[in-house]
DNA sequence: TCCGGATCATTCATTTTTGAATATCATCCA
DNA sequence: TGGATGATATTCAAAAATGAATGATCCGGA
């Protein structure tokens, strides 16, 4: 039983994401027939059936959902190699691919990269925001943000210090429903929160709780405006829905933004972290620096 | 510039791992001009020169020795892939890959896995002895006795005990340069020990001085026959050479071998660990079950 | 009910990839 | 020095993969 030919697992990954044949092989460059022949020569090879068909697209099996992360594993490191080969090897120049959490991403990285990249002009970023930990071990991005300490020993990880959350409101807002005075009266305002309750959500709300047991309950009805993703909560802050969290540094930059109780914050351990192997190469190394030096800053600066 | 065809990266790999092209299509089983059109091919889609020909074979450049951990990382995956599609999904058949350390896996596993596979005839296993703490992350294979403890999020770990390990030296070499009575009279004997300095065998030295200070020092003389594996250690000691470490309940198993100062013990915490995502496919979970039952029957074992 | 739009399956000519054979060069050894 | 060996490069016919075209089927909306 031959190996076989590894360009099967790109198009079996492209039907399983796409759904049906013809999608693949659109998302693909090749045709409808192909994408079927080669579903079949891998069906073949492992011996199992991958999918059902039907005229409306294909099924995939159980098995077939089973080999899809070795697949998406594939198709990331195929990247990661093609990055890695764009550029000389010693120069500046080629593509990085960076993740990070959503706002960073948009808010805070932005600015240190361009600046980046005005010096280096032949350096491409990609960004990737996501807060998977285990991205750079499946070689995902080659350099991450993350809030939480990765623990993996073949990773550089540099902390470059804690970024403060608080709450805040939009002065509109605050106009129209009054500020609040103590957490308990919280309960009669328009509280932003997550959607999801997850493990590192939990301990946020821990957190809370003991700075401000009054803090209302996130059962209660006052906390109506609910987002999985922190951009939409920022952008929901600003927008005058209601109080949520955001981080100060953010909100400084914004003037009707207000803070609420100033002595009440969160913060978050921020790490960069990308694999050891990386770091001999300068584009890798260079960006590292750059992301640590600027995320300092960003959060050294006052108002 | 689209992706190239997955397969290049197979012989590319190949033909790193081999030197040459014709090497590389002999493992491979295609032929010398076949695989010269991939180095050629692959070349030109990544738009840099991966070896320099010779009529001696190729030179790797700098470019293809920094891009070899990622095709490796693609190989290893896909056998993974291969791997999880032996067998039906929810029976206890098809392949399952076992890491573990070289004397763990030659003396240990092996009645362990044979009694898992009197009883699941379909079951097949691969045995990979290495150290590595990346493997699982890299699936180059599904489950690992390891004695660090592995800390990635992604892994279910489980503790099976600390493994126990002495001095010891087989009868014959005691008749004939004598039994030492204190760690001083070590001095005069040969001891079986490490050939490089990792960390992990600086941290045992330390152990040791810890509780035997007259312990002679790994730079003197009588540290004479020296191994990086454990296996050539064991075969060492057995074979009379010297006086050396090697896992008590091992030892127990040979009548001739000697247990020196038997209150001064080294323990060893040991782990089975596998990716989260494979607990819910049986035959994975049944070996890693079988593992640490037959591990803790192994440490628990009195004479 | 019928038709447009989507799917997968099949066929066949075309393109691409492959391998066998061969040429050429370097190295090692008697 | 000459010959065996092992390497890459080149050539050309055979084999394999591909895509365009077509057919068949299902779904949903007018």
């Amino acid at each position: 039983m031959n190996d076989p030919d590894w360009n099967l697992y790109r198009t079996f990954l492209g039907v399983l994401e796409s759904g049906s044949l013809s999608g693949a092989a659109r998302a693909l460059g090749l045709t409808q027939p192909t994408v079927g022949r080669h579903v079949d020569e891998l069906e073949q090879a492992l011996g199992h059936v991958l999918f059902t068909r039907s005229q409306q697209g294909l099924m995939p099996t159980e098995l077939a959902l089973s080999l899809r992360p070795y697949a998406q594993s594939l198709a990331s490191t195929a990247a990661a190699l093609r990055r890695q080969a764009t550029g000389a090897l010693n120069e500046i120049e080629g593509t990085v691919r960076i993740s990070s959490s959503d706002v960073i991403g948009v808010e805070v990285l932005p600015p240190i990269l361009a600046a980046l990249q005005s010096e280096h002009t032949k350096l491409g970023i990609e960004l990737s925001l996501s807060d998977a930990v285990e991205d750079l071990l499946r070689r995902e991005a080659d350099i991450a943000v993350r809030m939480t300490q990765p623990k993996q020993e073949s990773l550089v990880v540099r902390h470059v210090g804690e970024i403060e959350l608080g709450l805040h409101a939009h002065a509109g807002y605050l106009a129209r429903h009054g500020r609040p005075v103590s957490f308990a009266e919280l309960s009669t305002h328009c509280i932003i929160g997550y959607d999801r309750r997850t493990a590192f959500i939990r301990a946020m709300i821990g957190e809370i709780r003991k700075q401000a047991p009054d803090f209302p309950d996130p059962e209660q009805p006052c906390w109506s405006f609910r987002a999985d993703s922190n951009l939409a909560q920022l952008a929901a802050i600003r927008a005058g829905v209601g109080i949520g969290f955001c981080q100060t540094r953010l909100a400084a930059r914004d003037p009707h933004l207000v803070r609420l109780f100033p002595d009440f914050r969160l913060t978050l351990p921020t790490f960069v972290a990308m694999h050891e192997d990386l770091k001999t190469t300068p584009r890798y190394r260079r960006t590292f620096d750059a992301l640590v030096t600027g995320l300092q800053d960003y959060i050294a600066t006052r108002r």
